[in-house]
DNA sequence: ATGTATACCTAAATTTCTTATGTATATAAG
DNA sequence: CTTATATACATAAGAAATTTAGGTATACAT
C-alpha cells in the first residue's frame, strides 16, 4: 500500500490505544491484530514497531513482563499510569487533528 | 498543539488539494490558507513547507511561474498534469488510510 | 529604531520509518 | 533431512520528512 508512510506519527498512538483495550499485548501480537483489524491494509513493520516499543517503555508509558509460552518468549507491553494519561490525549489530539485536516482538505468529506 | 507532529505524511497531499482548488498559490499564501482553514491549529513551518515544494516540483507535479507584487517575489505554484493524476491518487490513499487507522483505534468513531 | 507582516530560502540535527539482517523455536511439506 | 512458514524477539544502516534555527529583503506602523 502507498499509504504505508501515512503511519508516521500515528504509530505509537495505535500501540497504546490497543493496550488500553487489550490491558496486555506481545509486540508479535499487535502487529497481528493491526492486520487483522484491517484486512491486511496496515503492516506494522517489525523494524518501526519495537524502537517505538522501547521508547514508549524508556518514556515511562509502558512496562513489560518477559514470559515463556510454547518454549518462546514473549515481552508483555501494559500501559503505565502515565501512559493511561498519554493515550487520552494523544486520542483527543488525533481526532482534533483529523477534523483540522477535513477542514483542509474538503469541507464534505464523510468518514464513518 | 501537540498533534504537529501528525502532519508527517500529509503535507504534500494538503499541498496539492489546496493548488487543485485554486489553480495557483504561493508558499506563503499556503500557509496563511491553513492557518486560516483550521483557526491556526494547524500551522505548515517554512522550514517544511519550501523542501517540500521543490521536491514535488523536481518530481515533476508542479510548475512555477515568479511574479513580482508589491516589489517583493512571489513564486506561483500550479499543478501539472502529473500532479493532476497524483492529488487523485493520493486523497483515495489518505481516505483509505483514515478508514483503517478508525478500525483500529475506534470501531465507534463518526467524523464529519 | 524596533517590531510585525510579508516572502523567499537553506542547513544541521532529530525523529521516524524502511530495508535488511540476525537469533531461535515449532511445525508442516517434500 | 532440509526447506519453508509461522512465531517472537532484536538491531543497524540508510532514507525521508520534519524541526529548529538561522539568513535575506521589503513594507508599514509605533
Amino acid at each position: 500500500m502507498s499509504n504505508q508512510q501515512l503511519i508516521k506519527g500515528s504509530l505509537s498512538t495505535i500501540i497504546l490505544k490497543l493496550l488500553k483495550e487489550q490491558n496486555e499485548m506481545y509486540g508479535y501480537e499487535i502487529t497481528q491484530k493491526v492486520k487483522l483489524l484491517t484486512d491486511g491494509e496496515i503492516k506494522i513493520t517489525e523494524g518501526a514497531l519495537y524502537p517505538a516499543l522501547h521508547k514508549l517503555e524508556a518514556d515511562g508509558l509502558l512496562t513489560t513482563e518477559s514470559r515463556i509460552v510454547d518454549n518462546r518468549v514473549r515481552k508483555y507491553y501494559s500501559l503505565t499510569k502515565k501512559g493511561t494519561t498519554e493515550i487520552a490525549t494523544k486520542m483527543a489530539d488525533l481526532e482534533n487533528f483529523f477534523s483540522n485536516l477535513q477542514k483542509v482538505l474538503n469541507p464534505n468529506w464523510k468518514l464513518g
